[in-house]
DNA sequence: TCTTTAATTTAAGCAAACTTAAACTATTAG
DNA sequence: CTAATAGTTTAAGTTTGCTTAAATTAAAGA
């Protein structure tokens, strides 16, 4: 198990690389709200460790063992979320925090102990995908942002971003859950807004809130 | 919340302070499995946070500040300790190492969460006193080490000692939990191992392990 | 009381992970 | 194709918590 410092990076480099699989230092700082000088010190160092490829001026990005590190903690994050929302019964909101101290610091075991609790779950409580013992990654469904859902759609919700505890309390407030059934019953042309109705109440969503909540078609 | 060199260190000193409050640099140095030196710097530096009384070359204590902050750890880490057991189902000699971890970085709300599902409990897994949030100590029961106990007398485990996981693997494989009671056949003069019944086994236990186990008279 | 020994502190130094400021590359706009 | 700018790295320095070795203090026995 590698130290607080070097998982945080290899969290960071594996969420928010792009296609290729490569991410900017610029990015890193930022998402640590370190300076860009800390990130190049560390880089070379886990570059000298085999978990990432790093050319200076040129690309950083996972190598294959940093790569199932990463997958490896990204499976003990949301396991410890899933495992506090469901079995501790802690808000939405409130998960993602505490699951982020937890991760660095449970066994091996007692993380497998509370997958076998939660009976080898496929997603988090935000409807991300947990990888399993071997990495693997369960597919999720084809999901699109509900400002694209059509006026007179009726759909589900499957997943939500988890990176702002304030829109997961304020959703939650509006009574929208995973699984959640949303019908579209109108949207406001001048700001994008929804008037929307689910749970048996209708009211209205932003713009900048719908686009954070992905769903599919009802069915 | 401090760092997790600060709470160690407070929970040394809370641990094995004397009747008089008192710790010798030495053995905090010891427990830590760090050098005398390496003590020296951080009792200064502990002792200008106000969390300890310091004088050179004299004891060490913990003030006000320090003794609460020292309960509320214990707390912590007794609490983990009770919902890795009995809620996760982690075995005897385990909840301890794992606690030791999980009580640096759970926030306040987690644990008074899960005190809330464990009914608000008064011991651990091990028989030790869980703080209560305003730092009360449940009374203990008047308990003495199995070796005390006569011939021909039944007494229940109340406590075992928790700092060694294999004697706590050794007991719990010979069906000793806590609560359990103990019938003692036997004591061999020889060694001072005795010959117990227990859930219905008999069996020989050695004097060192008899010590560490905390028994009342059953009744 | 003096001396020996044990416990503790000081001194000097190290590694990790950060900082700011200056220097350097790469990219892109004209 | 060059110059400006954005991104990245180097250099020098900081803090935290540790190390070993040397110096100091306290305690205990002669």
């Amino acid at each position: 198990m590698k130290n607080v410092s070097t998982e945080d990076y290899l969290s960071v480099i594996y969420k928010n690389q792009n296609e290729a699989g490569e991410i900017k230092s610029n990015l890193i700082a930022d998402k640590l709200s370190i300076s860009n000088a800390a990130v190049t010190d560390m880089v070379k160092k886990l570059s000298k460790e085999g978990l990432i490829n790093y050319t200076p001026y040129k690309g950083i990005s996972l190598t294959q063992e940093g790569d199932s590190y990463a997958k490896a903690l990204v499976r003990r994050h949301r396991i410890w979320e899933l495992f506090l929302f469901q079995i501790v019964g802690l808000p939405w909101e409130k998960v993602h925090d505490e699951a982020e101290k937890l991760e660095h610091c449970a066994s091996d075991e007692l993380i497998n102990r509370m997958e076998e609790m939660l009976n080898f779950p496929e997603f988090d409580p935000h409807g991300d995908p947990i990888p399993d013992k071997n990495g693997r990654i369960p597919k999720r469904p084809n999901h699109f942002p509900l400002t694209k859902a059509d006026v007179g759609a009726i759909v589900s919700v499957q997943r939500v971003n988890d990176s702002d505890n304030q829109f997961l309390a304020h959703i939650s407030n509006l009574g929208i859950d995973l699984r959640s059934e949303i019908f579209v019953k109108e949207v406001i042309s001048y700001d994008g807004s929804m008037v929307v109705e689910c749970n048996g109440r209708t009211f209205t969503i932003s713009q900048k809130a719908a686009s954070n909540i992905f769903v599919e078609k009802a069915g």
